[in-house]
DNA sequence: TATTGTTATACTCTATAACTATA
DNA sequence: TATAGTTATAGAGTATAACAATA
């Protein structure tokens, strides 16, 4: 195979690969019957790993301060998270999954999951094999 | 390989595979620097194959009829997109692609791609191999 | 009478600017 | 003086309900 007839695959691979990463994620969110929205969930699973200051998940989320001062209220109303003084800042404070935060997210991922299980649940061995190893290589091109 | 562990397995690589498509999604949309909302980039896409009228738009995009007049304005007063009369329905109307909405499209098709690209250089052949049966695996599952 | 699209209206998520409290 | 978060206000995208024009 020639260097340009290799970047050409390797082009249309980018371009083939993206859509259908783009496609599931959509599909999965559209069909798996979420009563979530993106935005909040989005902010529930990062405070899976421990509590986060409002200023850390509006970065992560990549939203203003403003706009994530709304959305944590919100899920306060509902009982999804609890806000905490925080233990060295006075200024700033804790937002922390409450259980029923927890319930919801492990509903919402179970849902997602049991629909790409229903679309992998045709595949062979070997071809549930390939995912396998095509997952360890995006996670490993993600960290990048 | 057990029935139970088989199983286990699969939804273990349905909940990585999943969320390692989200992350490419989101990813890519963050990092690729792109002048066009996603609601945009979608409505202009779904015309690349030719004219559509709103209320296909509407459909599939999943968003209300009025929600998708008000995105075909913006579109049509950026000049990325004209109408023209419906040739056999005089109550409908067919919503083009301009010369500018392909320029401005193809640009951001590029720019995704390009992303892609730069994750998947490091790869050797036989690792990019794995994710080109991935991607027809993908896209097999999605057709369901 | 049913359907396509638009207008009227309201709600949600987003942002920037101004403000309060603490570092 | 700088920083974390909130409040005030506005803009954009979404929805439902009511309306116009055509099938």
């Amino acid at each position: 195979m020639s260097y340009a007839k290799h970047m050409d695959s390797i082009q249309h691979l980018a371009n083939d690969l993206r859509m259908a990463c783009q496609q599931v994620s959509r599909r999965v969110r559209f069909e798996s019957g979420s009563e979530l929205a993106p935005h909040h969930a989005s902010v529930l699973f990062k405070l899976l790993d421990g509590p986060r200051t409002p200023g850390e998940l509006a970065e992560l989320d990549r939203i203003s301060a403003p706009s994530m001062t709304r959305t944590v209220n919100c899920l306060a109303e509902r009982g999804l998270v609890d806000t905490r003084d925080h233990p060295s800042d006075g200024r700033s404070k804790l937002v922390v999954l409450t259980e029923a935060g927890r319930t919801l997210l492990d509903a919402t991922v179970q849902a997602r999951d049991d629909w790409m299980v229903r679309k992998l649940q045709g595949l062979a061995k070997d071809e549930l094999t390939v995912l396998v190893e095509a997952t360890g290589l995006l996670n490993r091109v993600l960290e990048q």
